[in-house]
DNA sequence: TTATCTGATATCAATATAGTATCAGTTTAT
DNA sequence: ATAAACTGATACTATATTGATATCAGATAA
């Protein structure tokens, strides 16, 4: 079970990159310099991101994107949605009628439970937050 | 974020059916179809499981598995893990050095944190458990 | 008027997931 | 002894997802 996604993980670094250049266009050639993140990928990714509201972008030399939204209100669980779809039990439980089987429905219901305390937790944490934690721990020896 | 892959959930409804068939061998035919689980699919995941060490098998006609360990100790962690590998935040964290990123770094701490809390759950979840839960309900008209 | 950018697509490769098919060999029951 | 009911072991296929690359058009700034 992988948590994060690539695409994700990718998402979230541009977007503290963003959130930290105050009012500054970014290129995605800097962000993917700087990130490590292939270029063309993070191109479609930016586009994403401004479908998604998160950043608007200026055309033409000097041009870049901006985070237009504030970093508190940007939820790592969103982007997890936009990305890899809602944390769900298994792909049929919400299409194939509730506790068709038994055994599952035990399972489920454990399960329901786990998944409500990691969307709490991922709904806590944003960009913001995050980058809370980066200056501070920023002048800091890499651990 | 899908949290169990059908492999999984047939593995677990599988162990949840040889659980309660009390010393009895159950054949693959008859878990397949119970559990409306596709049936080539099912024998090369109870060979799995008999490599697991989870269940025991007899050849011939009148053959079929059996449970060969304590239900309890048959944790749903070990399945995930077994059929789904480790949970994990993104697949190079545990393979590049940590924190050879800054805004990885931040967002690893927190989603350790998650980690933990699932695996945790997921640990304490035995087939044991949900066979007791499945009794609890039985009778009950379906929800 | 050229270099630096984004917008929009199209394509591709690798991997994981889900499912199917086949043949050999074992055991039970008749 | 032999047919039916089983598992063991593989090989194969289809599909979706993920990750990555390439290309062309158009906008903007110096």
């Amino acid at each position: 079970m992988k948590v994060l996604t690539k695409k994700t993980d990718y998402a979230i670094r541009a977007l503290l990159m963003l959130a930290a250049s105050n009012g500054r266009y970014l290129s995605a050639k800097a962000i993917s310099d700087e990130q490590d993140i292939p270029y063309q990928f993070l191109r479609g990714l930016l586009q994403e991101l401004i479908r998604l509201g998160h950043v608007v972008s200026k055309e033409g030399a000097r041009g870049g994107f901006m985070i237009s939204r504030d970093p508190d209100e940007i939820r790592v669980k969103q982007l997890i949605e936009a990305f890899q779809g809602k944390v769900q039990v298994s792909e049929c439980m919400f299409r194939k009628q509730i506790c068709a089987n038994r055994a599952k429905c035990v399972l489920r219901h454990e399960i329901m439970r786990i998944e409500e305390v990691v969307n709490n937790e991922f709904e806590r944490i944003t960009i913001g937050s995050l980058l809370h934690n980066l200056k501070r721990i920023q002048g800091q020896p890499p651990a």
